[in-house]
Parts: C-alpha cells; sequence; structure tokens
DNA sequence: TATTTACTGCAAATGCTTCTCATTTGCAGT
DNA sequence: ACTGCAAATGAGAAGCATTTGCAGTAAATA
C-alpha cells in the first residue's frame, strides 16, 4: 500500500489511497473514467466525483500532473523525476513516450525574453502509429 | 474582404466570410465563443453552431490549427508559413508567442526512432507573466 | 470514544461542443 | 433571371466531461 505523508493536512481516506495506488502501478495515462472503472473493481461504491477531486488534490500537491493531448478529456500520470514527452497517435489514441534533453534550454531562453517564470515546459507531437498508418484506407 | 479559393469544392456563406475575416484579423488565439460574439457585432443573428461548423472546415481544410492550452475549451489562430509555440501564463490566460527552430529535428529523429508517421510538433510552455507573478499573493 | 469537520456519494448543475430538424441559401443547369 | 436540390444555417436539444450542493459518514485529535 502506498504511503501518505504526502497528503499533508489533508485527510487520507480508503478512496485517495486506492487511487494514488492504482495510479502509480498503472502504465501512466489514465483518464478520469479509465480510472474511475479500475477503482470500482475494487471499492464498488466509490463515485466519479471523488475521482476528480482526488485527481484535482493529487495535482495541487504536486503528485500527479494532467495532459491535455488532442482530445476533450484530460490524461493524468503521477509525476516522474526524469522529464519526458508525449507522442499521441490520433488514429488510435496510443500513447509513446520519449526523452528530450533541451527543455531546460529552452525555459531559460524563453524566460529570460519573455520576464515569465516558467514552470513548465512540454514538447508534443502528434501522428499516425504504425499500425494506423497501415490501416488508412 | 477574404478570397475564397481556399473553401474548395464547399460553399462560400456570408457566416464562413465573415469568419474566416475575423480569424484572419485577429490576434490570433480566439476561442470559439470570443469569435461568437465578435461575429454577432457584425452578423446578430449568427448562431454559435455555426461558429463551431466552420472552425471544424477550417481545421479539415488546413486554414486554422486548434490549440489545446491548459483550459478547459480550445483555441484556434489561423495556419501561418512560421511555425511558432506558445507560452501561456496561468494566471490571467494571457498567450505568447515565440519561435523555437528545433522541432524538425525532433520530428525527424522521434519519427526515426517510433515509426510513427509524424503530424506536428508542438513545444508549449507555462509560467507567470511579469503582473501575476507579482501579484501572486 | 466523543467531537469536530473534512470527505464522500449521489444527483443536479455547468461549460463546452455536437447534433437534429425545419428553413434558407448557394450554385449548376435551364 | 428561374428552378431544383444538396448543402448550410439558426435555434434549441442533447451529449460529454467536469464541478458543485448537500446530507450523511468517517478520519483525526484530544
Amino acid at each position: 500500500m502506498v504511503k501518505m505523508q504526502e497528503l499533508s493536512g489533508q485527510r487520507v481516506t480508503s478512496q485517495r489511497r486506492l487511487l494514488l495506488d492504482l495510479l502509480r502501478h498503472s502504465e501512466g495515462h489514465l483518464d478520469a473514467d479509465e480510472l474511475y472503472r479500475l477503482a470500482k473493481e475494487r471499492e464498488p461504491r466509490i463515485s466519479l466525483s471523488t475521482v476528480y477531486r482526488a485527481l484535482s488534490l493529487f495535482k495541487e500537491l504536486g503528485l500527479v500532473e494532467e495532459r491535455h493531448f488532442a482530445e476533450e478529456h484530460h490524461h493524468y500520470e503521477v509525476k516522474r523525476k526524469r522529464e519526458h514527452h508525449h507522442l499521441v497517435c490520433v488514429g488510435c489514441g496510443k500513447v509513446v513516450e520519449f526523452q528530450y534533453p533541451l527543455t531546460k534550454q529552452i525555459k531559460e531562453n524563453v524566460s529570460r525574453r519573455s520576464g515569465f517564470e516558467i514552470l513548465n515546459a512540454s514538447v508534443s507531437l502528434e501522428g499516425y502509429c504504425e499500425r494506423c498508418r497501415h490501416e488508412q484506407d
């Protein structure tokens, strides 16, 4: 089970423990509904609002990151040490991660020129994966 | 007024002409609702559905691009020759553009390694703009 | 184990986007 | 200029993802 010191001040409830646990053991990039379905397998009375409320708490605490791919809903993944970016297939929704070392430079560079305090930088690519490429009419 | 060869095959209606015109003369990054409000000033009977339908047509025709910033709704801007990226203030929503030349390399590099056919690459940054930085409690 | 008050489940509400359908309009061919 | 028809429009309903209000429940603290 997941330890919960991270929930400083907040209450450690069975639902939050379960949800964070699921996020940590998943392959990442879950959306709220997938997480909800997984959670219901173990705790059938859990509600979708609780999932959203937990996600927004985890986000505030910096435990998970919210991703806005080219879809209407969002995806969530636990924050990791190593920065990485995403390549999304517009055919089937498959997500592939890749490393790219230069966002630090970009941040510094743009920060200096714009006067912004930059919190994060992400590179995102869209395209067709191998399989969807062949299935295109 | 906008010339409409771009609407190849599609009908040239006064609404589409107006909407494309507004997009072209705006500072970019409009969302559907802002565009709707602008359009109503000139053609009060226009409907929000028409705005959405036109945007999705322009997107298909490659005339405008849809941006997913860290908000629930989308932003639209006319496609330009010069590739550029976005820095969004999470305080006030202000959008600043910047140039960064390396997406071509990223595309080639990631494409080779992943087997994806990559359609587009975007770099997006979030942070606090000068003003919002000072206003933080 | 009693008290406090944050958290939960549920249902209703919201915000953005898409759809439905009756009416209108662009446009190819008279 | 006129006609016919497919495509586009306006208005509102419907559809999703997400948020909120509220009454009941349960975690923390003493």
